[in-house]
DNA sequence: TCTAGGGTCTGTAGCTGGTACAGGCTCAAG
DNA sequence: CTTGAGCCTGTACCAGCTACAGACCCTAGA
């Protein structure tokens, strides 16, 4: 299958899609907020894409895997494209980011704690008396 | 203050979120959504509340703050209605529930320490080259 | 040539767990 | 009699998507 108007390969959503893995209805949402750019329209109005594209929307991707909001991706890509971006405004954004995801980790670890001392106390029998339920009813 | 119809202090929403420290709206939104039963009305269609239902609102607020959804909040709240809930069934819902607390802080681990490990290549200096933007560039 | 199936386009609704606000009513104090 | 507080309702908004309807467009097979 060839293209008769352009030796190079034109990547349309799909494409894109396909080639990140990225879900196809993110990469429209992801134009809409602003953190894709607004790619060129083929005659009939498709988005068509190229190798940049791919780069953006991978390093979107690889920020939201490490949990960074969206908010705080398009503070990276503000730095990047800015292009006079330093490694020391990076790494605040990334200290920032990393104490929110340790406190998050703290907050999970006292529910586990919580949780899992609470279920150990449990006899799992056929019996109404519950320590989970009454530690759910205890008055404070 | 007395109250000349009633001896005892009637709950309206606002004293309800008072007592329990659950936002105003909030108590409006676990009606709609079935968890809060519908309260009884005063002749001036104002919600009703008594002791049980202080009690109901913090029971689904501890589970709530043990990071169960509100759909494992129904389904704990469903065990206790119907009287004949078991330890076991109270355990099974609460280790399904350890069992994503425990999943989430792994994730959360891992997003840690490669942020950690990146961040401290960092120079922190004033030169556009940085390790976070790199790992967030490169090729899988 | 016709048709069936895929892709794409747009706007919009849905999800979770709330929060907030507008516009209207009621009630008590000053 | 007015003012403020509280309550009522429905609805819109937040993140971060996901999905669907209804309209185009295009290609391959019969």
């Amino acid at each position: 299958m060839i293209n008769h108007h352009r030796s190079v390969k034109v990547l349309r959503r799909g494409d894109l899609a396909k080639l990140t893995g990225c879900n196809l209805e993110t990469i429209r949402y992801y134009e809409n907020i602003g953190v894709m750019p607004e790619p060129p329209r083929s005659s009939k109005n498709y988005r068509v894409y190229d190798d940049r594209h791919v780069a953006r929307l991978r390093f979107i991707m690889r920020a939201r895997e490490l949990g960074f909001t969206l908010d705080e991706v398009r503070d990276l890509l503000a730095l990047v494209d800015g292009g006079a971006q330093t490694c020391g405004e990076v790494q605040g954004l990334a200290n920032a980011h990393l104490a929110s995801v340790r406190a998050k980790i703290a907050d999970l670890k006292r529910i586990e704690h919580v949780l899992s001392s609470t279920v150990a106390q449990c006899s799992g029998d056929d019996v109404p008396e519950c320590p989970v339920i009454d530690a759910l009813r205890e008055e404070a």
